[in-house]
DNA sequence: ATGAAAGCGCTAACAA
DNA sequence: TTGTTAGCGCTTTCAT
C-alpha cells in the first residue's frame, strides 16, 4: 500500500481511504490512486484489515463433507450472497469424528471468521456449548437448534406427510430405511423416523420395529440385506420409505434385480427430491438446500452487519410431496 | 496472546513459542501456557500471525461451482490433506461468467492464500496470464496448463478409447453429445471430442457433425431434441457417446420414454463414472476427481513448503472403461 | 480533503 | 530457556 501511495503521490491513509470506497476522497486523488494500485496490481491484505478492524472477512462453514447433493447444493447457493458482501467462505470438512475432534479441540474459526455455519446435523450438546462460547454468530443449517439461530425443515412433518401419502394408497405395512453410517445425518433421521411412526398412529396402524431397517446407501449389499430382512418378515410390507432418495434409489435398483416391480409390487417413496428422483420416477419428499443455503447466508449477513439482529432468529422452510411413479395403491386398494 | 502470558506468568514470545510447537520451551513453562491457554479459550489470530511470517495459512480454490460430482469429490478428497498440514481451505465460487470476471478483476485470493487451485476448464490466455502474475503458486485441476504444474486425465485419449469400445462392437454410425451451455468445462470437452474423432479416423469411419449434438444434461427437453435430431437423421446411429454420465442418464431416461431399448437399439456410453453410472448399468470412462483432489493437494503441499519443488510438475492420471450393461454389439453384429 | 502517528496481535531477531 | 524490541500492512483517530 506504501508503494501505491508513494506513485500515487499521496500518504497511506488516502489510499486506504480510496479502496475502500469512502467518500471523502476527491475525484482527481481517487483516479489516481486507482491507477497506481492498477498498476502495481494492488490487493489490500485482509489480514492486515482485519487485524485492526477486528473484522476478518470470512465466514466459516463447518460441514461433513462437500460430495454430497445436500451441500453442495447449500454451499453453491451461499457463494454469490457472500461474494456481493465481499466475504469469503472458508470450508472446514470433518469427514469422521476425528476430524470434527480435531476441529473442536483448536476450534480454528474462533478468531479467524466473523460467522460460522453449522451443517452437522449431529451436534453434541457439549459441542453446541463450545460453539456458543466462540464469540461471533453461530448459524445452525438444517437442525433446529434452541435459542441459536437456525435454517431448517420440519422433517418430522414432512416425513409424516410422506407416511400418510401411503397410507392414503392404502398400505399399512411401510417399512422405514434409514441411512445408517452417515455420520452428521443422524437429527434428520431421527426426526423423519418420528414423523413417519406419528402418521402411522394417527392413521391406527400398530408401530412394528421389525419394519425399521437400516443401510448405507452407497452399500448395494447392505441395502439388499436390509431388503431381505424386510422380505423374510412374516407380513412383508408393501412400500418402503426410505429417509433419502439415494437411499431410495439404491432401493429401487435392488428391487429391480430381485425382479420385484415398483411400484406395483412396492412401493417406494424417497426424502430431498436430488436430480436423481426424477431419473428414477422416484415419488418424494422435496426439500431445498439451495433455499437452505440462502437463507442461511442471509441470516448469517444479518447478524454479522446488524448488532441488534434477532440472534436466535429461526427460518422453517417448507417441504413438499411430489407424486411420481414409485409409489402406487396397494394391492386390492383404489386410489385414494 | 497477552493475557495467556500474563495468566502463565511468561512474556507473550515464550506464549508464542509453546503454541507454534517449538522445541526451547521447558516443559514445565509449556504446561502453564496451555493451561491458561486452554483456560481463557485462546486461539492464534491466522491473521495476525500472516502478518508477520508472511504466510497465511490458507489454500484458495476457484471452482465454477460447488453443487457437481466432480467438485464436490475433489474437494472433500482435498480437505484432509490441507488438514493435516494446518492449512484453511477458502473457495471462490464463480457459478457464472459475471462472477469470474469479478474474481479476476479483484484477484482477491493475492495476498490472502498462499497457493490457488484452479477449477476453472476453460481459462483465457489472459486469465492464465494474470494467475501467472499472483505471486503464489497455482495449481489447474482436471486441465493441462502448459509449464504450470497441474493434475489431469488424458481426456482425448480416454474418449478415444470410449469411442474404440464403440467400434468393437461393431458400431459404425456413433454419436457424440456435448452438454451445452456448462460454462467451464469446455476444455475436456474439446479434448474428448478430439479423441472421439480420432478413434473414428483410424478406424476409417468417416466424420459426420451431423452426429455431434449438444445439451445440458438437466434440461430434459433439450436432450429430447438433440435425441430427435440424431434420430431423423438419414441414418441414425446406434449408438451415442455422452461427454458426461449425467448427460448419458438423462439420454438413456429420454430413450425408454421413447421406447428405444438400450442397449438393443441404443448403445449409450458415459464419461466420470459417477454413482449415478452403476445405478443405470451405464458402460462408461471412468475418471476419479476424488484422486484428483488429493493429487493437487499433495502439489499445492509440496508447492508451498518446498521452494525448489518443480514449478511446473504434471501428474496424469489414468482412466478406465468400465464395462455395463448399456452397450451392446450393433444390431447384426458379433461380440468383439 | 489529506497526512502523521499510533497500534491491532503476532513473530523474529537479538540479548540476556 | 526466556524476555525485549521492532516491525508485518493496514485502519483510525487527530491534526491540519
Amino acid at each position: 500500500m506504501a508503494d501505491v501511495a508513494e506513485r500515487a503521490g499521496v500518504s497511506v491513509s488516502t489510499v486506504s481511504r480510496t479502496l475502500r470506497g469512502l467518500s471523502n476522497v476527491s475525484p482527481d486523488v481517487r483516479a489516481r490512486v486507482e491507477k497506481a494500485a492498477r498498476a502495481l496490481n494492488f490487493a489490500v491484505s485482509r489480514h492486515a484489515s482485519s487485524l485492526v478492524t477486528g473484522r476478518t472477512g470470512v465466514v466459516a462453514a463447518l460441514v461433513p463433507t462437500l460430495d454430497s447433493w445436500f451441500m453442495g447444493s447449500a454451499l453453491s447457493a451461499l457463494g454469490p450472497l457472500l461474494r456481493a458482501a465481499d466475504l469469503e467462505l472458508t470450508v472446514y470438512v470433518t469427514p469422521d469424528l476425528a476430524e470434527r475432534a480435531a476441529f473442536f479441540e483448536r476450534l480454528p474459526a474462533r478468531r479467524n471468521a466473523d460467522a460460522l455455519l453449522v451443517f452437522c446435523f449431529d451436534l453434541t450438546d457439549e459441542e453446541s456449548a463450545r460453539l456458543d462460547d466462540l464469540g461471533m454468530p453461530v448459524v445452525y443449517v438444517s437442525q433446529h437448534a434452541d435459542g441459536r439461530p437456525s435454517v431448517y425443515v420440519d422433517d418430522g412433518a414432512a416425513a409424516r406427510a410422506g407416511t400418510r401419502h401411503l397410507l392414503n394408497l392404502g398400505h399399512r405395512r411401510i417399512a422405514f430405511m434409514q441411512s445408517a453410517g452417515a455420520t452428521g445425518f443422524s437429527f434428520s433421521s431421527h426426526e423423519r423416523l418420528l414423523g413417519h411412526r406419528r402418521a402411522l398412529t394417527e392413521a391406527g396402524v400398530p408401530l412394528d420395529d421389525s419394519l425399521v431397517v437400516a443401510a448405507p446407501a452407497a452399500d448395494r449389499r447392505a441395502v439388499a440385506e436390509a431388503l431381505g430382512e424386510l422380505l423374510g418378515l412374516r407380513e412383508p410390507p408393501t412400500a418402503v420409505f426410505a429417509e433419502q432418495d439415494e437411499l431410495a434409489v439404491s432401493l429401487i435398483w435392488t428391487l429391480r434385480r430381485s425382479r420385484i416391480e415398483v411400484p406395483e409390487r412396492m412401493s417406494v417413496l424417497g426424502f430431498d427430491d436430488q436430480p436423481v428422483a426424477e431419473l428414477f420416477d422416484l415419488t418424494t419428499v422435496a426439500q431445498s438446500p439451495a433455499d437452505m443455503g440462502r437463507e442461511a447466508g442471509e441470516l448469517v449477513l444479518s447478524l454479522i452487519t446488524d448488532p441488534d439482529a434477532d440472534p436466535a432468529r429461526h427460518v422453517l422452510l417448507p417441504t413438499r410431496l411430489i407424486p411420481r411413479g414409485s409409489t402406487a395403491p396397494a394391492i386390492g386398494e383404489e386410489t385414494d
